[in-house]
DNA sequence: GTCTATATGAAGATAGAC
DNA sequence: GTCTATCTTCATATAGAC
């Protein structure tokens, strides 16, 4: 799944072949198929364990007493998540096979709504769904972007988490 | 080159086929391979499409005189085009194709250092080009999520400006 | 310009031996 | 668990007639 998803944050999921993941492993394609069916699950384990890493955070958010504070401490989860995992961001947010899986998979669709409504504090107006959009691109997008690949993880920390708190009216 | 976009945009560039091109456009592969040698002709031509509408706006901010206005129009303009071609600037921005081509085109890496410089006021530094990737993630992202998808444009305009201004320090 | 027909290769996927 | 060998389908791309 490492392989994988390395391959896929490169060029993509559709142009990644079961060959390439098996030439990255060094054994043959009938090696991988005796772990995933098809090539969907390989995708869907993959973005499955990303996910969790989110749940994970949640969990943690949701735990708080303080919602305000809560909220803070979930931001700067997904932050240094995203942060950590920069070469891989862009694939699981704006491949279109992941894209389609995630809106197949309810079990994603639900973490992804319990990650928004508590940054959002629950509303699902207009103002509510451009603050999401925003914020989830400025993230995402950002950490994503060559232009910042030297960069110090603290710098684009600081960065990222003052740019989430004017898009949330935290301060 | 529209139904080529249309359908790179709905399933990326190396998930659409020639053959889903000539089925769009009720001809044959043979037909499409008559206007373009390769695959690769047409992503280069839509892209260049897609640059000169940036470079046109380029052209209408550079000629302004005052130096801090222009960087306000060039906002606004490529705040506008990306809401515009809010289905296109995922595909655009972030298909792992298009951001090879685009690096290995020196015609668009002009374009784009062109459009940087302009909006950071020519600064190179650490906060220069994380300046730089908020604002591109923040507008091109934002614009491609699906839940601003039945946002009014002038809604996402305004909310797009002001956010541009906060990470350019503009206000 | 568009067609039919075809070449060539690589994709996803399976069978069955070791 | 991994291999070799194979199947089927579809990809890019070309030849040549109309």
């Amino acid at each position: 799944m490492t392989a994988a998803l390395d391959l896929f944050a490169g060029h993509g999921v559709s142009a990644t072949s079961l060959q390439m993941i098996a030439d990255a492993l060094g054994v043959t394609k009938a090696a991988v198929y005796h772990q995933f069916n098809t090539k969907d699950e390989i995708v869907l384990a993959v973005a499955e364990a990303e996910m969790m890493r989110i749940e994970a955070a949640l969990e943690v958010a949701e735990a708080e007493e303080d919602r305000l504070h809560a909220r803070e401490t979930l931001l700067a989860w997904v932050v240094d998540l995203a942060i950590e995992r920069r070469r891989l961001v862009s694939v699981l947010q704006f491949d279109p096979v992941i894209i389609r899986l995630l809106g197949e998979q309810e079990q994603f669709l639900q973490v992804i709504i319990r990650l928004y409504s508590f940054l959002m504090d629950d509303g699902t107006g207009e103002q509510a769904r451009v603050q999401a959009a925003m914020l989830s691109a400025a993230i995402g997008g950002t950490v994503a972007n060559p232009l910042v690949d030297d960069i110090a993880p603290d710098i684009l920390r600081a960065a990222l988490m003052q740019l989430s708190r004017l898009i949330l009216g935290l301060s």
